[in-house]
DNA sequence: TATTTGATTGCATCCGTATGCATAAATCCA
DNA sequence: TGGATTTATGCATACGGATGCAATCAAATA
């Protein structure tokens, strides 16, 4: 008897596993349409399994039969791979960040992963957002947003590799993708300073923005190098702000402003419209004005943008790679690689020619 | 000895349960540490359990001190719920889309359902795309994409509730969310004509567009019925469309056209860009021009468009309850939710008064 | 034809959590 | 204080697919 109330609770067979009818097919139903093992229909759709040409056939044709696809969840459970990336974005309202979500989609997508989106709004529910992507056990994450050290080292913790987009890591080092900030702008006002402009404004974004903040030294640095300072108002990132920055610049200096240089181009788009239109400046006779990103209103003929674009597609390229190789090789050291934007010309400024450079 | 053999086959005790070290720690390490079982564990991450507060907290307690965070694909798994929604869009170039990206998951997200991102590129590649959806047991879907009434079909057949944004089933109902097309084109169309204009010019999207058919038909049809016509050019949706589209249709028409309509504010931008630039004509006093959505560069000051802003916010509020809904009982009927947009001004058009809509 | 070799296949088990059921503990009412 | 409820808790099992291992089968070789 006690033999018996053993065996009654031995893994029952494999013929028990039926449809409970009207739920999704499972691997053992069309195991079961097909004549052949669960095993047989699960190495159907795995690849690299060794499974006989005749016998994938019925099991495909079985499949089709039951509408059956095979359940991500439970094959993550086991393979502990669930072939999904958190993508973290800051604000998709930047006129940048669209661009480079479809990128990183498409690169992710053509690589067989999905893309697990979570935008953030206020700097406080980072933590809850974060505790989600630990539950769905993402492969990896890339993260376009501010995350303090202690955040990050929870990717550590939790081993899940991440790749900053356009940010460093604090303290420690993490793998990132960025393009120069400091190079560009540094050319920008090279080619500025060449052209005879001796007045700056510079718009800056909010403080805690790394983007502002390297973007802000980079041009602060080298018009100091050259003799020359400017005067800074902070902004939102915003078309609003590059307004208001500008108001707010003619109404700090004295002397007539000569240059602006914007650390965005949505906020130098709102510039020229609020020189152009409240205070009748000719952009760029009287006043040049420079962006950065290479966002495609950039290029719209009502604009022209005098700007640094970023290398967008070989950015997210980069930035998926080096998550797909620390997916697979948890241990590669963390690397950084920066990427050079390209200054265009535009028609926003009065550039100089590139003396400047060689002067340095 | 068969005895201990079925014994030996038996589920082995919770014990053996225990963390494979440097693995993520399972609630059976939390068990173990907190001294409770595996589903008191369970419990405490699942509201509305029954657990007794103290035990809760130690519980908590233990989680946070390994690093516990429950795997929502075994979750998933029993429960039969990812708490996933799959989004389906098209194009994240098309400026209005980002928004409503970041309107959607912010609703799905307040509602404790994430966000599974699919953009399609090809129409080639969406049966691809769509199996992925089936095998993550998505919730739900929302779909701003083309889908053919087969591929609609599967999401019945596959018992997964989808809401269609801007877009009609083909054949049968499917729930959706629309902005009036037709009742927008037609305000627009009465105010010009009640300003005077007499030359029509359409640029229309893509031939396989919803969006833009509605569009057409909605402004071709108010025309016609006040006694106009419109000569029409196709476009695809984005800055240059705009452009060339105009030039398209100054050198087909032998009168001079009044009055441009593009079905998307892109298309409008592009096209005043083009107009002012290339030609020399004065937006609005040469040529009106309208557009459709009120995407944030269509306030700008450069072009103030004259347009109809789409009720973005409300538009996915209703697109995200109805899929919930849904879910909840997927038995609902088909529903389709019609928003009018609200005709802006602008100033890129000149508008007569509303005269004509009570004529009508 | 006997034997080796390689390719297929099935069996059994595991992944980590949720939950019905039975039991134990705590609370309540008289 | 005893019995009737009302919580809390643990046990055992199911969810659906992947995979090591052993068994089977076919093709290749001698």
């Amino acid at each position: 008897m006690t033999d018996s109330a053993a065996i009654s609770r031995l893994p029952a067979p494999s013929s028990q596993h039926r449809a409970r009818s009207n739920d999704t097919a499972t691997s053992y139903d069309v195991a079961q349409l097909a004549g052949v093992s669960q095993s047989a229909v699960s190495r159907c759709f795995r690849p690299g399994s060794s499974i006989a040409p005749k016998t994938r056939a019925r099991v495909l044709a079985a499949s089709r039969e039951l509408g059956y696809h095979p359940n991500a969840m439970a094959s993550g459970l086991i393979t502990r791979r669930s072939n999904l990336v958190a993508v973290l974005i800051s604000n998709l309202t930047n006129l940048y960040y669209p661009e480079v979500l479809a990128e990183i989609t498409q690169r992710l997508s053509e690589r067989g992963i999905r893309v697990l989106l979570f935008t953030l709004q206020s700097e406080s529910d980072v933590d809850a957002t974060l505790d989600l992507v630990w539950r769905y056990r993402v492969d990896g994450a890339i993260v376009a947003a501010r995350l303090s050290s202690t955040q990050l080292r929870d990717f550590t913790r939790n081993k899940v590799p991440v790749v900053l987009y356009n940010r460093f890591g604090e303290g420690e080092p993490v793998p990132s993708v960025c393009c120069d900030s400091v190079g560009g702008e540094r050319q920008l006002v090279e080619r500025l300073v060449a052209a005879g402009h001796r007045v700056f404004g510079i718009i800056a974004g909010p403080d805690d923005s790394c983007v502002s903040q390297e973007r802000v030294r980079g041009a602060q640095q080298r018009l100091h190098d050259l003799g020359y300072q400017a005067l800074i108002v902070k902004g939102a990132f915003d078309y609003e702000s590059g307004e208001a920055g500008l108001r707010a610049l003619m109404a700090m200096t004295d002397q007539t402003m000569d240059a602006l240089i914007c650390v965005n181009d949505l906020m130098a788009i709102g510039a020229i419209d609020c020189a152009r239109k409240q205070f009748g400046i000719r952009v760029p006779q009287d006043l040049s004005i420079v962006g950065f990103d290479g966002v495609a209103a950039a290029t719209w003929a009502s604009y022209q943008l005098s700007t640094v674009r970023q290398p967008v597609r070989r950015m997210t390229e980069a930035a998926v790679a080096m998550l797909m190789e620390r997916i697979d090789d948890p241990d590669l050291p963390p690397e950084v690689r920066t990427f050079a934007g390209k200054v265009i010309e535009g028609s926003s400024a009065r550039f100089g020619a590139h003396g400047l450079s060689s002067q340095q």
